[in-house]
Parts: C-alpha cells; sequence; structure tokens
DNA sequence: TATCACATACATTCATGAATGTTTACTTTG
DNA sequence: CAAAGTAAACATTCATGAATGTATGTGATA
C-alpha cells in the first residue's frame, strides 16, 4: 500500500485493535495468528509490524483501550467517598458490574484475561501490568474501607486487609463467573442486590482482627 | 525401551502427571511442549504419546486425578445436610477453601485452570468438562439453599438463583486470586471469616425475588 | 524526492504426529 | 520346563506445516 493521511493511519490503527479483540476473544490469545487478526482487518502482517512491536504489545494496547473508562470511573467515584464510605464502596462495586454487563468491549477484553490467555511468557509481563493495575484499584478500596471504620461504620476491630480480599474475591469472581456465559442472568439487573448482600455481610459480621 | 511390569508402568504414568503438572504450571499450557513434559520426567515424548493421545488428553487426566479428592469431599459433606442446611454450606465453603490452602496438588491443578491455560481449541473441550464438574457443584448448592429457604433459615422470597450466583461468584473469585499469591495471605486461617460474613450477608439481607 | 504506511517475500525455528526401531516381560507350545 | 513367539512400553527418527521476525518492495503524499 502507499502512505495514508493521518486520519485513514489512525484508522487502521484502532481497525486493528478491533480485529484483534475480536479474533482473541473468539481463537484465544496463543491460538491466534498474526496473520488471522491482520486478515480479520482486512490487512496484513506487515500493517501489524508497523504499528506493534509484537503479539503482547498488541494484548497490552488492547487492555489499555478497553480497561480506560473503568479506571476513569473508579478514579471519579473515590473522589466522593468522604461522606458515605460504605455508599460510595456500595456504588463502586454496582458501577463496575453494570458497566461490564453493558460494555461488549468490555466483556471481549475482560473475556480475555480471565478465559482467553495464559499467564506466561511474553504474555505474561502485560498481565502483570493489568495486575498492577488492579492493586492500586485495591489500594483505592482499602482507604474507603479505612475510612468507613473510622467514622463507625464499620465496627473498630474490623479485619480491615480480611475485608478488603473478600470484596474484592466477590467482584472478580462475579465477573470471572458471569463471563463464562452472560446469557445466563442479567448481571446489570442483579447486581445491585448481590453486592447489598455482601456488603450487608460485611456490616453485620465483618472479619475481626485476632485479639477480640 | 523395553516392556515393564505393571508397577513400572504406573509410576511412569504419574510421572508424566507429576511433570506436566509442574510444567504447565511453570509454563503455561500452550507454551509447554509435549518435550518439555517428558524431559521433565526423564523420558522421551514416545511415553507420552502411549500413555495419552495428545496434549489435551494428558491436561485432562491432570485435572481429573486433582479434583477428585475435592468432589469427594462435596460428595460426602453434601450427604449430611438435612438438619441444618446454612451449616453444611458453611462447611463446604470453609472446608474447600482450606483444602485449596493445604493441597498443593490442587493449588497447581486450580492455578492452571485459572491462569495457565486458554478455554480454546481442543483444551477447551478439557476446560469445559471441568466446567460441567462445577454445574453439578452448582446443583447441589442449590438443593442445600433451596432447604435453607424450607426450613426458614432463610426468608421464604429469597431469589435461590441470584444467592448462588453471588455465593459461588465469592467462592471462585477467592481460589482465583488467593492462587495469584497464594503468600499474600493465609487462606486457611482467613477462610471462615470470610465465608461467615459473606453467609451472614446471606441471612441477614438476600437478594429477593421482584414480587416482593 | 524522501519518507510514510503498509504489502510481499524469505529464512529460520520449532512443535507435532506418525512411522519405525528396540528391548524386555509375558504367554504359548511341545 | 525350555524354547519360541507375541506384544507391551517405550525411544528414535522423519516429514510436515505453521508461525515468527526480518528484509525488501511499493505507491501515495507532503
Amino acid at each position: 500500500m502507499a502512505r495514508k493521511t493521518k486520519e485513514d493511519t489512525e484508522q487502521t490503527y484502532t481497525a486493528l485493535l478491533d480485529a484483534a479483540e475480536q479474533v482473541f476473544f473468539d481463537k484465544g490469545v496463543s491460538r491466534t495468528t498474526l496473520s488471522d487478526i491482520a486478515a480479520a482487518a482486512g490487512l496484513t502482517r506487515g500493517a501489524i509490524y508497523w504499528h506493534f512491536k509484537d503479539k503482547a504489545a498488541l494484548l497490552h494496547a488492547l487492555f489499555e483501550r478497553a480497561m480506560l473508562p473503568m479506571e476513569a470511573m473508579l478514579d471519579e467515584l473515590m473522589q466522593c467517598s468522604d461522606g458515605d464510605p460504605m455508599g460510595a464502596m456500595r456504588h463502586l462495586c454496582i458501577h463496575a458490574l453494570t458497566m461490564l454487563a453493558q460494555s461488549p468491549r468490555q466483556q471481549r477484553a475482560m473475556g480475555i484475561l480471565f478465559h482467553k490467555c495464559e499467564s506466561t511468557g511474553d504474555v505474561a509481563d502485560v498481565m502483570q501490568q493489568e495486575l498492577a493495575n488492579r492493586d492500586e484499584c485495591m489500594a483505592g478500596f482499602e482507604v474507603i474501607l479505612r475510612k468507613a471504620v473510622d467514622q463507625g461504620q464499620l465496627p473498630a476491630d474490623t479485619d480491615v486487609f480480611v475485608s478488603l480480599q473478600a470484596l474484592h474475591s466477590f467482584m472478580v469472581g462475579t465477573m470471572h463467573e458471569w463471563l463464562l456465559d452472560p446469557e445466563r442472568y442479567a448481571l446489570d439487573k442483579a447486581a445491585p442486590a448481590m453486592v447489598d448482600m455482601v456488603m450487608a455481610g460485611l456490616r453485620g459480621n465483618p472479619p475481626r482482627v485476632k485479639a477480640g
């Protein structure tokens, strides 16, 4: 081909990301060839190697694009968590689940992350990066939980660390399992009740620090 | 080589499974060669092709061996769930987590299942099988939850299906996340408090069926 | 006309599966 | 019970295909 205008170039860039998103999701990361992706985008491997270093870089860019709105939402909601920490946490969790339920792009991206790629080799580095992002998210959760304890919304002897693990595990597990079969139930409808149930447990019978 | 005694044969069989378990866990399923496994077992690919049809069959046998004790435990505990369904559920969940925390073999197997293999291609069939097993497990959980409703341990308008999803998601998420870094916290120590927290939520504020 | 944005061609590596070889335990037969 | 035959339990070799990375070609654009 020939040199394109900036818009054309950008268009093929996103076309490659779109194609990769679809093919990775359909065939899994390790089984998809760069040829597969190029063909799905109506291009050749040359285009991929021009825009990305290799398959791992492509995957990384794909995740970045998909996770951006989620992280933005988290950051935004994290700001206004001072007045009612537990309420903020509730909104955070529900919003994260409903966002997933309503965004096909996030479903594909997280579907790939959970079920269609191995944490190994070059890909492991990419996933390690995503885990680092999650750790930041966890840190935010922990801040909120500590606020809740400080403000008396949770008992003073609450084991914040274990509570954090439980909450986070619930959230991840819900996404993980729902993505196995999104048709099974309407996550966006069920999310509030599920989150409220877990948070009721957190309020009513949280893990306590040992010296009790 | 030559023909061996039955004990010798069985020994190489388990040696292959052990090697596969380790190498799959270290390198991921797609990146490990049958040569890798054979070498780790001190054998050659010939031995593998003799005992197993292909890589997928090897993986299947590996999972089967690891999941057997877990399923046996589930079946056993499921029997005595009539008197106190919620108590039985509690024991079930805690026991499953502590078993995982204390069995390196299960840690490797479930670590592979969660983080070191893609649900795609031939491997997808194997994982589909594992999912079928989980569905059976879920069905057992549902039976127990219904008993709990019938016996008044849970409100009559409890949405059993959604409760089931929440509980199961919590369990899967806990295993999934803990396996990312088993050193982070002692799962067997924390499991009772975590399970009790979620079950308190289930008692205190379960999902309700809509017509309320 | 230089360079961008790809397409095309090529060399290399590498895993797979099948085919074949080989030794030894077990079985049959006289 | 001894010799011979059979097949189990692997090891070895080979042919094949496929994916990767690189190197080079090429047309449009500024």
